[in-house]
DNA sequence: ACCTATTCATAATC
DNA sequence: TGATTATGAATAGGT
């Protein structure tokens, strides 16, 4: 193609073969990017031209590090080193343990019961009985907690009335003592005040941390 | 270039376009050779179809990995590092999946609960009590299948038992004939033994498969 | 997989 | 470099 055929070996010109790459280079991109979105293929090219300048061409749907990846898994050829190897394996690793859980957790909840056998039930059943009565013990406990602090309230609260009660009887006399013609500031207010107003409230941990 | 132009996008006829993949492939591999000789340039090309086959090519005078390396030198980007950080992610995104699951696990055992208020311990219990009555449920299929076999096994034992009794009253009018002069070596002694001890157990299923 | 009309890429030239 | 054009290559559609 052009106006004449040419030999497929290097070209010796200098000047003629740097255009020509120029030219080759932007047909195989445009090819690279048309089998792309014609075929959904997933490429990536990379060219170098002997001048040491880089033109690259990764399909949009995906990235060189994708690709790179598939290519590995898919040759079998190792591009990366030990690390990545080791990394690698620690996914491994982690996933497997992932997937134990995952099926613990499972039975755990009633799932995928139809794989075991009645042997395999009992470990199962008795870890949710005892989970449940653990919890329950706990639920007990905040039962208690609330109930105590309840009656702690209940207490304070008699209390204050009565404090109340008494504070208004002398506020009643002081009334008459003002109208008595008797008059004093109100500085002694603060000690007047009752302590329970300043007492924390009673909840050891009722909410949690969290 | 074709019996008739067409546009550039994704041909919906799959076998059209794994036909034209194909030719297409071919074009950009030959391109890609003849630019690496005319122009000496260095070339890296993977293509995976819609199918996933791969195809690839690269320069002879160079490998993949040193293009690779050249890539990361020339444009900046990080290939390997980048990958690192992925599997670097990917291990703590895994790593929170199985914390999660884990705290999920203790708390079903009845484990760390003193960090949870009333009204989380609500869903775990609700969890163990629905747990405990699937695993329950499924106890109780077990015993209903055994139940059943039990039954049938009654059944065969009378019914050989019945079978033996005839057999044996069988035997005695043979025995009897035998005193009378009539003999016979004993190879019908496999015959005497009891029926029972060669039948097979009926157990549909009950180890479940596994 | 092969065929061929057509479109496309590009070598040569300016 | 960039544009032009004659020519060979690539390939779409059909068999």
């Amino acid at each position: 193609m052009g106006r004449g055929k040419i030999e497929i070996k290097r070209i010796e010109n200098s000047t003629n073969r740097q255009v020509t790459y120029s030219k080759r280079r932007n047909g195989i991109l445009k090819k690279a990017k048309e089998i792309t979105v014609l075929c959904d293929a997933e490429v990536s090219l990379v060219i170098f031209s002997s001048t040491g300048k880089m033109s690259e061409f990764v399909s949009p749907s995906t990235t060189l590090i994708k690709i790179l990846d598939r290519y590995q898994r898919t040759s079998g050829r190792k591009l990366w080193d030990a690390k990545h190897e080791y990394l690698n394996s620690e996914i491994d690793r982690i996933k497997k343990e992932n997937d134990s859980m995952q099926i613990e957790l499972r039975h755990l909840k009633g799932e995928d019961l139809t794989s075991l056998n009645p042997k395999e039930l009992i470990p199962i059943e008795d870890a949710l009985q005892n989970g449940l009565s653990k919890v329950r013990a706990k639920q007990m406990e905040f039962w208690k907690m609330m109930k105590k602090n309840d009656r702690m309230l209940e207490e304070e609260n008699k209390r204050l009335n009565f404090i109340l009660h008494q504070k208004r009887m002398e506020m009643d006399g002081n009334a008459r003592d003002m109208e008595n013609g008797y008059h004093q500031d109100g500085t002694d207010y603060p000690s007047q005040m009752p302590f329970t107003f300043r007492a924390q409230p009673i909840q050891p941990n009722l909410q949690g941390n969290k």
